[in-house]
DNA sequence: AATTGCAAATCGAACGTTCGTTTGAAGTCA
DNA sequence: TGACTTCAAACGAACGTTCGATTTGCAATT
């Protein structure tokens, strides 16, 4: 049996107060004793709390690397943009606490903010606005289509539910299949709209 | 001349410094003297820094209230959607704190979150849907439309745009040309999406 | 018109608490 | 033994609040 890891522990205890309520809304005294280890850890493992922040952190927006090998792997705007809906969604759901991080630095950002935080989103909307540029270019999508204007939609689209799912967590329950729903319904409301008729 | 009024100043530099940095992000210390106030003013006028914090909150999710009548003036979903849109966007450039409020409870909810935010949002998210509703009715909306999902992504596209020009303001330069541009757009996105032929 | 009286407003100092960090000693394991 | 962990205690700084004293604005009184 492994040790139980003091400094892994501080971080998975972190990732879930940080997220919860901030990094000035949590106390190292707080944060250690629900990890199990005493205070001085915090700075013995990350040299202080921005320390533990910063590195909770950038495990959080790590995962933002794989989205240049994930559109590689679709042709076409319509299934790059399907992809992108898909790969959010399971990123949400495999890590509850990403969004938190994510739409907080947005709103209220620390120092980490320019280093972490930015290049991240900054990556994603760069791809997407290529993919539907070239969309345009291939009279796929509207002549009139605003490319960042359009991005930015889709990307508020998507994140913007799972963030009304955390205020209101009753409202919508979960499963693999009302994922893919969920998938089909912003992909259509992206792509066609809900107009019935087309104009 | 009238008095600097103490009170009101206060709440003028409270609401701008918890819409940067939060409840916690903010000392009483720094923003009486921001204020040029005595720190014990806060406590007098407002009860405590939660008491101003509470005061600001309630003054900036008023404009809630007027969301029914404004639907009220529109005929025919299509329209209702985009009046939604204008108002929205309007809201944000009459007052540029709101959204970080409004994000900022919604991922790291306050003690007020339950009193204050949710029924605003609440009411807006109804209304929104019953829209929505008539609209799939009316059948000016497509059949399978998901009238809550539908919403959620309404509102995601549109508060979702300034969420993002807040970590970068240089991208958008705003007139209020450019916006009835936005307002368009986004209502052409929402309602024919962005496929340039029908499917 | 000037003076008085009083409540409201404002202040700076002080209080007790909590904060993040540091430190030196004790414990652990190879 | 020696390097790495862990701990509890202590530190100074900053926190939000309270308090008594002072100032201010205005209505009542002379």
């Amino acid at each position: 049996m492994t040790r139980p890891d003091c400094r892994s522990k501080l971080m998975e205890v972190g990732t879930q107060l940080f997220a919860e309520r901030g990094l000035n809304g949590v106390s190292i005294r707080e944060l250690s004793h629900e990890a199990g280890a005493s205070i001085s850890m915090v700075s013995y493992y990350f040299g202080g709390k921005e320390g533990l922040y910063s590195a909770v952190l950038q495990e959080q927006f790590a995962c933002f690397d794989q989205i240049g090998e994930i559109m590689e792997q679709h042709a076409g705007p319509v299934d790059k943009i399907e992809a992108y809906i898909r790969w959010t969604i399971q990123r949400h759901r495999n890590n509850p606490h990403l969004l938190r991080f994510y739409t907080s630095e947005l709103t209220n950002p620390t120092t980490y903010f320019p280093r972490i935080v930015a290049p991240a989103i900054g990556k994603v909307i760069r791809i997407l606005v290529k993919v539907v540029e070239e969309g345009i270019r291939e009279r796929v999508f509207r002549q009139d289509a605003h490319a960042v204007n359009a991005v930015l939609a889709l990307a508020g689209m998507v994140n913007y539910y799972f963030l009304s799912t955390l205020a209101t967590e009753d409202l919508i329950s979960h499963s693999p299949d009302q994922d893919e729903q969920l998938i089909h319904q912003y992909r259509e409301i992206f792509t066609r709209g809900i107009l019935a008729s087309a104009p």
